[in-house]
DNA sequence: CAATCACTATAAATCGATTTACTTTTGCTT
DNA sequence: AAGCAAAAGTAAATCGATTTATAGTGATTG
């Protein structure tokens, strides 16, 4: 009993003997093959019982052409979107009967399609792949390479190979300007904090368009920084200074979570009021938006929803039910409505330069 | 040219034929075996660089008994901090030329158990187990039964069998409370808001010990709460509600991240300053702390460090270089001294009941 | 010149499950 | 009871890399 542990691993020779039966016997029994007597398929089971028996997943897969293993790979594991995400896609593939493997390509593009490779090596029977930047990285252009099924997500636009699932960043910004205006703002700043990808473009053309629509007249300023916290702060900084004499801006949209901590702290340090003075909406929503005071309004992404159309694209093609042309799948947003705006304010209150 | 993804994968006999030489051979060079001609060790390389061929690893490992591959199981992928644990765990490993293989239980016991398997399975080398409860859960058990390598890190406390990593959680909240006393404070709220684990009830202990040897009439209020967001806002609500006639604390010692936020919009809420009239420190660092209006003292966890331990420890049993007891690695935290606590107050202002 | 050693190289066995191709049983019909 | 189709069962081939046991090749030595 104490020694349990150390003895080598039963196969499916060591359950065949036990049971009386061929090797070919048991396996059809594991396989729910119906040309096998009742009796000796208990046995079979029994036996594996017995002997703690567990197909070994090398052997099996070595003889099988595709396994039911999915990689996905994501730029970054750190980050709670694709933490989510991930999360998501374990549980709907195993639902689904497939194993889930993850790997991180941090951010790097050669990793990404190094990480690809080794998937095609060890047989899934899919990717779900993260791109570091868009749809034209090296990591997409290995699976091409290799011939794989994939599923692009997030960070890429309409591919012409494969099914791609994307945030409706869009329509959410767009409905983001209807909100705002709606509320009687005229001056906006867009407020980004990361190396503009596809996404944030995405964004920042859903407003504007949409604004622009609207109300021709109304003031938008844009702001971007990439580089590093202090400078990024001291962008934020000079660029209210900078407007102290005509008026600031009556509500910042801002373009990620990342810049919405950053406007937010730059807002506190001028005590400018939330949201009586400025009103404050962000891209992505994150634990503690909901938890400050006041609390932020904000777009949701649908990672859950992402996560199940890319399951459920994955699947089709690899079950062979789908080999049409590649989709798209937008997946709507949700806004948050929370304190940070006001809505319906008094046009007068909102009146430029009135400080 | 365009067909090529669809060829078949060569073979190591493929490598052989084109080169002239036998299998046998082709695997000596692939392994650096020393004794292959020159001349041949070069032609198999052309002719693998020529068929683009790598080694099947279903294939070799179905040979080997052991492969360099690393099975990780955390109870959350979600959460910044194993996703940092993780992503430093797959740096380390890599570097010493094995495979991270990363799966979430869900906070699941039971499905922490079948990774577990599902991981001996797969002949890993080794797992690093951050169980969901202790070090006394249905994983550990699993490791044990299988005679597994492992080390566990995290959430438990030392073991009799396998190596453990883990923050010096009461190290650090002695230093925490060292800290808030030298500043003068004299009445002190530890809030959790977290089910109590192991490392929580360590966290509290560090603290509540080192501040009652340092000064024995120190008042220390402890507020626990679990019940979801809104119950954990009441409570904390009511807290201060019934302190309002005595005083109330003059700093908090909020002993997770979920704890700091929560804290800090109460405080907000009531228009407490931070650090004047409460300073606030945290257990957990996370982004946002450093970057809110104060910043946010905190006691950070030594990810990268408590990574690094475990890739070592493991690394080392796998390769028998420590075949001793079990040890249990503590790594120290480290406080970031933000804003959000001011040094060497006068003592007048600490005073209690001043409102 | 035969014997021995050191080096290279390879054929064949191996790992464990699956599957093919074939044999044996069973069940049914006439 | 013979004949025959369907069902049940199995031996052996297979997947691809590794490894063992063995064979070949020179070179060196007694």
């Amino acid at each position: 009993m104490a020694q349990e542990g150390k003895a080598k691993r039963a196969t499916i020779h060591d359950v065949a003997r036990k049971a009386g039966v061929s090797a070919a016997t048991v396996s059809k029994v594991l396989h729910n093959v119906l040309s096998v007597k009742e009796k000796n398929a208990a046995r079979v089971h029994a036996a594996v019982k017995e002997l703690n028996f567990r197909p070994d997943p090398l052997a099996s897969g070595l003889r099988n052409e595709k396994r039911r293993i999915i990689g996905a790979v994501v730029p970054d594991l750190e980050s709670p979107f694709f933490g989510a995400l991930v999360t998501g896609l374990e549980r709907g593939f195993e639902a689904a009967g497939y194993r889930l493997i993850v790997a991180s390509s941090r951010e790097s593009e050669a990793r990404e399609a190094e990480l690809v490779t080794r998937m095609n090596d060890w047989r899934v029977g899919g990717v779900i792949l993260a791109p570091v930047r868009s749809q034209r990285g090296s990591g997409t252009e290995m699976l091409r390479a290799l011939d794989m099924q994939a599923v692009l997500i997030d960070r890429v636009s309409a591919d012409d190979q494969f099914d791609t699932v994307v945030a409706d960043n869009y329509a959410a910004s767009s409905f983001v300007a209807d909100y705002l205006l709606d509320a009687g703002h005229k001056h906006i700043l867009l407020h980004g904090a990361t190396r503009i990808s596809k996404a944030v473009r995405t964004r920042v053309d859903g407003f504007t368009t949409r604004a622009l629509a609207l109300q021709p007249d109304i003031q938008i300023d844009t702001l971007f920084s990439d580089d590093g916290l202090e400078a990024q702060r001291d962008s934020l900084n000079q660029y209210f200074d900078a407007l102290e004499s005509d008026g600031h801006p009556t509500a910042v949209f801002s373009l990620s979570q990342r810049s919405t901590l950053l406007v937010l702290s730059e807002l506190r340090r001028r005590a400018l009021r939330i949201p009586d003075e400025v009103a404050l909406i962000g891209f992505d929503d994150v634990d503690w938006m909901h938890i400050t005071w006041p609390s932020i309004t904000a777009v949701a992404q649908p990672v859950a929803a992402m996560a199940e159309a890319a399951v459920a694209a994955l699947l089709a093609r690899i079950e062979g039910q789908n080999s049409g042309v590649p989709v798209q799948h937008l997946e709507a947003c949700t806004m948050l409505v929370r304190e940070s705006v006001e809505p319906n304010l008094s046009p007068s209150r909102r009146a430029h330069g009135d400080d």
